[in-house]
RNA sequence: CGAGGCGUAGCGCAGUUGGUAGCGCGCGUGGUUUGGGACCAUGAGGUCGCAGGUUCGAUCCCUGUCGCCUCGACCA
């Protein structure tokens, strides 16, 4: 059998990076379709992943002192009309109630496609004195938007997130908030998920409806394109304005204050996925991995083998995130592929030579090193390569996105890059939407963000020639 | 919503120039195996996406519809 015969299941990652992601998706059991268009059933391993984003991000939240809360999924059409930029961004993508109990509603109810709404107008209820303030509160929930194009946790209808609502006495401190939720994503998606990130601002015309600002973290995939995968935005007094969020200040005065908002979603499992995975297969960052270390006991029958599996299972369960492989009627080298293609950082190896030995084999994921460890220090072991593992996961992203970001300093040039290879490009920009309309247009790259860590490349706008102090990464979008 | 593709067993696919279906994998059972997808035997599983039409008869032809996938436009 060849090495590769596993993937004959899933789709080449060269040929068709679109399919070889669904593939994953369904065979590494990460979720599945449903009969509900655009709404997928996240199965036990997927939800895993979730699960432990939630509580990493979670225990970040706190620490800054955010409290989690839960507000209705169903909200009245007056509410989401208050906010004139919200409403139009949003409108066409929400989904409405309007009959129950066998009567048409006298006011038709929306399914929440975000809560800023729900959360300014309770806080106008809530609100009293500048002493209440600030208001730090976050929920864990779905949120539905009708896509027409769907793909299984990077765009369904239904997906699960975590929405962050803060209102603040300064303008300073809701600044402040934005960018102190902002790193807590790139904690998430660097030190967690092993995936580097470019961080920066959004464009006038790519920030969230009704915000002021929108900053974003941007994944890019295995393919070369980008992944917005999450955002922090500052909203100014735009909707307490707009929903009369009022305080007395602290001279008496009746006062407005300042708001943000911040989410994260499933979509950051599609960005695993995408940026990590290979021809094998899944490949999942050790902190996120459900499973951390697999035990595959070989010529299972043979000597006391199924004894001394379960007796390293039992010594590692407390200690790493573990499973053992016990089926006996599938040969060792399908497990080996099944715990690939499931995308399992480590496997470990036991068969009758080793256990005469006193040790055991343990195979890299992501290097498909193989290892030989005496069985008194594998607990260490471990440790010690789960840590190199994510390092190196890392470090294979950061070297793909610098291998795949280009400059550009016309537009001749960035027509160029763009028509041969998928990936980012630095390019300087003058400030209008003209530009980007123009650059959307002939190369289908839209600005994805204009990064906190600025260089200059030349004078004049990558579009226009006209003076351009600002530099943009530009690239093709998920 | 534009352009294309596909709906036949759990999955991947054949097939019938119109006479109601088959292969591979997987699954159940019994046995032999096990260091990179094991093998033998035996068995279960289908209103051929849905609705009309043509026909003595439709999975096949026609019309419509729904769903899914890919590429565009839009978004976490």
């Amino acid at each position: 059998m060849k090495e590769n015969d596993f993937v004959k299941e899933i789709t080449n990652i060269d040929e068709d990076f679109a399919r070889w992601y669904t593939d994953i998706v369904i065979k590494a059991e990460l979720a599945d379709y449903t009969d509900t268009k655009g709404c997928i059933a996240i199965r036990p391993y997927g939800y895993a992943i979730w699960e432990n984003i939630q509580n990493y991000a979670d225990k970040l939240f706190k620490k800054t002192g955010v409290k989690n809360t839960y507000f209705p999924v169903l909200i009245p059409e007056s509410l989401l009309e208050k906010e004139k930029d919200h409403v139009e961004g949003f409108a066409p993508e929400v989904a409405w109630v309007t009959e129950a109990g066998g009567e048409k509603l006298e006011e038709k109810l929306c399914i929440r496609p975000t809560s800023e709404t729900i959360f300014t107008t309770m806080y106008a209820k809530w609100l009293n004195s500048w002493r209440d303030l600030p208001f730090v509160y976050n929920q864990w929930c779905s949120v539905l938007r009708w896509e027409k194009e769907t793909r299984p946790f990077l765009r369904s209808r239904e997906f699960l997130w975590q929405e962050g609502h803060t209102i603040h006495e300064t303008e300073q401190e809701a600044r402040e908030r934005t960018l102190k939720m902002f790193d807590i994503y790139v904690d998430v998606a660097e030190n967690f998920l092993a995936m580097p990130v470019i961080r920066g601002r959004k464009t006038e015309t790519e920030k969230f409806a009704g915000a002021d600002e929108t900053y974003t973290i941007e994944v890019m995939t295995y393919d070369g394109k980008a992944l917005q995968s999450g955002t922090s935005h500052y909203f100014g007094q735009n909707f307490t304005k707009a929903f009369d969020v009022t305080y007395q200040n602290r001279e008496g005065k009746k006062e407005y204050p300042y708001q943000t908002s911040w989410g994260i979603s499933t979509r950051l499992i599609g960005a695993i996925i995408m940026a990590h995975g290979d021809n094998r297969g899944l490949k999942l960052p050790p902190k996120v991995a459900p499973i951390q270390a697999v035990i595959v006991p070989i010529a299972i029958h043979k000597e006391n083998v199924k004894e001394k599996a379960q007796e390293l299972y039992n010594m590692l369960k407390d200690k790493y995130r573990m499973e053992i492989d016990l089926r006996e009627q599938v040969s060792p080298g399908y497990k080996f592929n099944y715990w690939e293609m499931k995308g399992v950082p480590i496997r470990i190896e036991i068969g009758p030579r080793d256990i005469e030995n006193g040790e055991c084999i343990i195979v890299r994921r992501d290097t498909s090193e193989k290892i030989t460890v005496s069985l008194n220090e594998l607990e260490n072991k471990i440790k010690e390569l789960l840590d190199k593992i994510h390092i190196n996961m890392f470090n294979t992203c950061k070297k793909r996105m610098e291998d795949k970001t280009m400059v550009a300093h016309n537009l001749d040039e960035f027509q160029e890059i763009m028509s041969k290879e998928q990936g980012f490009i630095k390019a300087m920009w003058c400030g209008s939407s003209e530009c980007e309309a123009k650059i959307k247009e002939l190369t289908y790259a839209t600005s994805r963000c204009i990064p906190f860590e600025q260089e200059h490349i030349s004078d004049t706008c990558v579009c226009c020639g006209k003076k351009a102090d600002k530099m943009v990464i530009w690239g093709r979008q998920y």
